[in-house]
DNA sequence: AAAATAAAGGTCAGTTAAAGTCAAAAAACC
DNA sequence: GGTTTTTTGACTTTAACTGACCTTTATTTT
């Protein structure tokens, strides 16, 4: 019998299919319309809808709030380079490790240098520099792979 | 559903784009106009028309009184516009606030669209998710002073 | 002139409508 | 039998919206 969480899945993944790569729910909606919690939305959302699995979630509280979730196409190199990328990464990311890709980004063109540059400042440690060391890896890499699927769906849609 | 705020901030800016620069409203008409009470027009000045967005408002009460909403700086460069809106940023920053931000640089042709949606995502709370919340919009504000300097700097050296 | 009245905008606390968090209970899977 | 995944729900946070009451200014009346 199927779980809960893998209807939810493909719900919106159906969702995602007919509208060309982008859903945009409510989250209390969803819930209602498969009989859960809306909380259950946020799991399945948490643990199949990932940056590595190739999704970017955004949301908005309050009234009038509402959940995006976008799939990446995978359909142009540098959305595939990118990809690669961002799965060998792993959890944590240095400054220094940053940097590193983020030259490589530039200098195989995939990233236009601009870009890159502001990404730089906004994962340096000079920005990080409020969050505790043992932590900051983390949300720098959480921060990068956000990033980069921003990039990608960006310049998919242009 | 569109939020009633985001219909009467789309408003004010067209009437601020119609008339170089400059929009004079009555609170209570336009207020009559999108069928809601007056002080949710102060509401959405208040939060998307602040003096660091861009903005300066000025008023009148009394009979016959005004609001009156003024685009800063509409002819200097864009790192002019940076600059200010550099120097008026306090030391915390909502996601929302972020956005409006962002919004405003793309909108005014300040920051080129593709770099304002990699900043989005690194600013997002879904990106700085592990940072406590006490902390997060202060780093939040470090990150985003930064990358716009990194900006500015780049476009320098061209 | 002074007082009263009308016509604006300002303030702020409270309500509603969303999403987020987290840990405990239940179920599924070795 | 133990571990991981799923499910649940009580509680929190955020953003939009509302309304009662306040302050300021202009106009009218006496």
């Amino acid at each position: 019998m199927a779980r809960l969480s893998d209807v939810i899945e493909q719900l919106i993944k159906e969702l995602i299919e007919e509208n060309n790569g982008c859903a945009e729910i409510t989250r209390s909606e969803l819930a209602e319309q498969v009989n859960c919690v809306p909380s259950q939305i946020t799991y399945v959302l948490s643990t199949r809808f990932t940056n590595g699995q190739g999704y970017l979630v955004e949301s908005r509280r309050g009234g009038g709030g509402w959940i995006r979730i976008r799939r990446i196409s995978n359909s142009t190199t540098a959305e595939h380079y990118i990809m690669h990328a961002l799965n060998a990464m792993g959890e944590q990311l240095s400054q220094q490790q940053a940097e590193v890709y983020l030259k490589n980004f530039v200098d195989y063109d995939v990233i236009p240098r601009p870009v890159a540059r502001v990404m730089k400042g906004g994962l340096s440690d000079q920005a990080l520099n409020r969050i505790d060391t043992g932590l900051r890896d983390f949300v720098r890499m959480d921060m990068m792979k956000n990033m980069l699927m921003c990039f990608i769906l960006g310049s998919a849609s242009k």
